[in-house]
DNA sequence: ATTTTTGCAAATTGTTTGCATGCTC
DNA sequence: GAGCATGCAAACAATTTGCAAAAAT
């Protein structure tokens, strides 16, 4: 249960409580492989109200449990890196698959742009899209 | 007028008339600096119907025209590479202020991952956000 | 006991659809 | 004159707000 005690760490360092409804929320986003848009996330659980989801979300982005990615073409969510590790993403435009991606190259270079632009980075995504090994062959689409 | 011509001579490839509402869509978007939201659009626009707005942003989405991009937290809207140069954003968490970013390095790095991964780059997305030059001091949020 | 969290209903916002009318080619 | 494009009204979907009841500290 150490990712269950981090949760509540977490939440209490910033005075929140874990509830039943936050540690089910919680759960669905440990088990999901790939972001999950906060739609989804409500039709997973039909025993937490649609507004506690709305609500958790919140909560959860505002500690840093979560963040939100762009995948395709509309935001999404999955667990930060607190509990899974750092990465991005690559979708497929044809069939809507998945693959996380990580490069150190990437990242020193993105951590070169901060120094070189002066500003101070907080949180970063790098999202591709195009077609995937299956799905670069056959497509009649572009 | 080689911009409108060229709006024009992307629209006919495709079959799509330019009409006074799509220049009228187009000049806005070639006037703004930061991308910017459909609603924002629609509300530039008060001599075009909204339901006008929506179609034509997916018109000029689907001929490559302007693409979205993801700052903070929903999507926006900019010129594609055809009419701007291919650049990245950095955004503050605090002020809202968008830089715009270019790195060779960057790019590069991303043909890397498509060849190691196997997978056929279409399309990325590189979105940093943090705290701007003017905001890193004085800020009360973390 | 006091404060936080939840659920329900209702409001609001963002986006899409159907259809009649007006514009292009 | 045929087909594409627009505007209006209305539907639909996603998200937020207000408030009273329930749960947590």
């Amino acid at each position: 249960m150490a990712r269950e005690n981090k949760l509540e760490k977490i939440l209490k360092d910033h005075r929140y409580s874990l509830t039943r409804q936050r540690l089910a929320i919680f759960n669905v986003l440990s088990e999901i492989e790939e972001p999950i848009s906060v739609v989804n996330l409500v039709d997973k659980l039909p025993e937490v109200d649609k507004v506690s989801v709305y609500r958790t979300v919140d909560l959860f982005e505002k500690v840093g449990i979560i963040h939100r990615v762009w995948t395709g073409f509309k935001s999404k969510i999955e667990l930060s890196e607190d509990f899974s590790s750092h990465h991005h993403h690559f979708t497929c435009i044809n069939c809507g698959k998945t693959i996380n991606l990580s490069s150190d190259r990437l990242e020193s270079d993105l951590h070169q742009l901060e120094k070189s632009n002066n500003f101070k980075l907080v949180h970063h995504s790098v999202e591709l899209s195009g077609f995937c090994n299956g799905c670069k062959e056959g497509s009649t689409l572009a």
